[in-house]
RNA sequence: GGCCCCGUCGUCUAGCGGCCUAGGACGCCGCCCUCUCAAGGCGGUAGCGCGGGUUCGAAUCCCGUCGGGGCUACCA
């Protein structure tokens, strides 16, 4: 009825007729991770790190981790680290990799050349793979001269070259890349987040898999390391979908050469967008791991965004631990729309998981952000820490990342000397109306014979609620700023409990107009 | 242009034919609590892109359409 009707028979049919092999129920689940070093690691690569790593806990899998550095002209040593860097610190470990080895290494394609070599030796043998001279000028050329559009890329106008076009070649002086021939079907595969997808036969040019001076390219090694590694499970971003219909012909291949066991399962993620539509670039700032780090996320929170970003835990929650989410995760049940990354909800959730911490783990947390900030320095006394310690159980809630505390708790630290409110909050708060009150207050609390949040509550109440009839807004204002030096503070008489009753008093007596 | 994917509140999602007068969360708004700000409690705001079809019944299935996105390198 529908001309489309037809052409989804046909796919079907294809399908078909692959007779791909693919890992049954019984092959233990070997996944993995393997992005290539370039720039600061990427909250979407960090998910799909995330993603890959729950699915291979829960199903009691291996997480093999590969360095995709292929590109000398693009990776770096320092991004290498940094990867490394990100996922020690989310905690998300793996199985087999670099630094904990493993028995398919080395896990850094840089280091597997003569595994490449051999596997393109096998393929070339094989007739597997032909040698393409055209340049893209060339391709371009009649691409054009057909009439079709230039973007439809390589034509397969090598795939049939005699042994004397290819010797005129070479007589030119010109190398060939070496192109895997594409199947003449369509090609269609069951994706794990997806559904059934199918390309139409002819939709895929032959790709290049070795360059001209034989280095192989990604089209090759990471379908081949995936083959080597006996990974069983692929699951990657969505924009690696277009690519998997050629790495399908390559894993056939493989398997007839005897390189592969099989056919790998296939999940594309969701992309993770940032603001419009567009897929969340490394340019954004938005993008990177370290700066919220830095700026004082915590795996806990980190990773449980980030686990929202395509799926969810449960129909009315979406707080949880990492050991839930292992215990819970279906690739099966990924969603399949693209994820905007909403840094206030992730703020949000970042602020559940600090008011989850016990004191003295939120304190170790806390100090390295004090220090930077300037707060503390680089090694705190003692002393300064048993402050931070009795005064985090009043911070935390107020928190939404660790470096705020610095504002919070920044009072306590100061030297009194240099101690000087805000000015918006002193300008607002300590003009002339403050005088008796801050007078007031001095007196209440110079008669105080001890210095605690009870008794200082009630003298300052009495003082300036009762004696001065003052609305509670009006009369904690001065006092609050005087003292801490914001508008904005942890609770006034336990604040002023810990800064202590000279320190608190000299600030008092200073801020009288 | 070609191929592919996606389409539920502003955002992330639950929903996989009747439990939906569509649930939760973030955000936003209001109220309560209150020494500030938070936290917490309560309430509110807002959504199935459109059109056909299948069915007793559709957010859920099919087709089309519109919209968005991805890919289209001798990068990965």
């Amino acid at each position: 009825m529908h001309p489309a009707s037809g052409e989804v028979k046909a796919d079907r049919q294809g399908y078909a007729d692959q007779a791909m092999s693919t890992p049954d129920a019984t092959t233990p689940v070997r996944a993995r991770f393997c992005p290539s070093p370039t720039g600061t690691p990427h909250v979407g690569l960090i998910r799909t790190a995330l993603f890959n790593w729950a699915f291979a806990r829960h199903t009691g899998g291996k997480l093999v981790f590969r360095i995709e550095d292929t590109d000398a002209a693009r990776d770096s040593e320092e991004s290498y680290a940094a990867i490394l860097d990100g996922l020690r610190w989310l905690g998300i470990d793996w199985d087999e990799g670099p630094e904990v080895g493993g028995e398919y290494g080395p896990y850094r394609q840089s280091l597997r050349a003569d595994k490449y070599a051999e596997v393109i030796a096998k393929l070339t043998e094989a007739g597997e793979l032909y040698e393409s001279y055209s340049s893209n000028e060339e391709v371009e050329a009649r691409r054009k001269a057909a009439g079709q559009d230039p973007k439809l890329g390589y034509d397969n106008h090598d795939r049939d070259l005699t042994d004397e076009q290819r010797a005129a070649f070479r007589a030119d002086g010109r190398e060939p890349v070496l192109r895997l021939r594409m199947p003449d079907r369509a090609i269609a595969f069951t994706d794990l987040v997806r559904g059934d997808i199918s390309f139409p036969a002819g939709s895929v040019p032959d790709p290049v898999l070795v360059r001209a001076n034989g280095q192989p390219l990604y089209t090759l090694v990471n379908p081949v390391d995936d083959a080597l590694m006996r990974i069983t499970h692929v699951l990657r971003g969505e924009d690696l979908l277009p690519s998997t219909p050629r790495q399908i012909a390559l894993y056939e291949a493989l398997q007839r050469v005897g390189v592969a066991e099989f056919t790998p399962h296939f999940g594309h993620m969701p992309l993770v967008r940032g603001e419009g539509n567009k897929k969340l670039s490394k340019r954004d700032p938005q993008s990177n791991l370290f700066a919220y780090r830095e700026r004082g996320f915590v795996p806990e929170g980190m990773l449980n965004y980030l686990a929202l970003l395509g799926w969810s835990i449960a129909e009315d929650r979406d707080i949880f631990s990492m050991a839930e989410m292992v215990e819970a995760f279906d690739i099966g049940r990924v969603s399949a729309n693209p994820a905007r990354f909403d840094l206030k909800k992730a703020e949000a959730i970042n602020a559940e998981h600090l008011r989850a911490l016990d004191t003295g783990d939120f304190v170790r947390r806390v100090l390295p952000y004090l220090s930077a900030a300037g707060v503390l320095p680089a090694e705190p006394t003692a002393d300064q820490v048993a402050t931070v310690d009795a005064i985090a159980p009043l911070v935390r809630e107020r928190l939404v990342v660790l470096s705020d505390a610095a504002g919070m708790v920044g009072f306590l630290f100061a030297d009194d000397a240099g101690f000087t409110p805000e000015a918006d909050a002193a300008a607002k708060n300590l003009g002339p109306d403050a005088e008796p009150v801050l007078t007031a207050g001095i007196a209440a609390l110079d008669a105080l014979s001890e210095w605690t949040t009870p008794a200082i509550e009630e003298a300052l109440k009495t003082a300036l609620i009762d004696g001065l009839g003052l609305k509670p807004r009006k009369a904690f204002a001065p006092v609050r700023v005087a003292v801490t030096g914001r508008t904005v503070s942890p609770p006034l008489y336990e604040s002023m409990e810990l800064l202590g009753r000279d320190r608190t008093m000299g600030r008092l007596r200073k801020a009288l107009p």
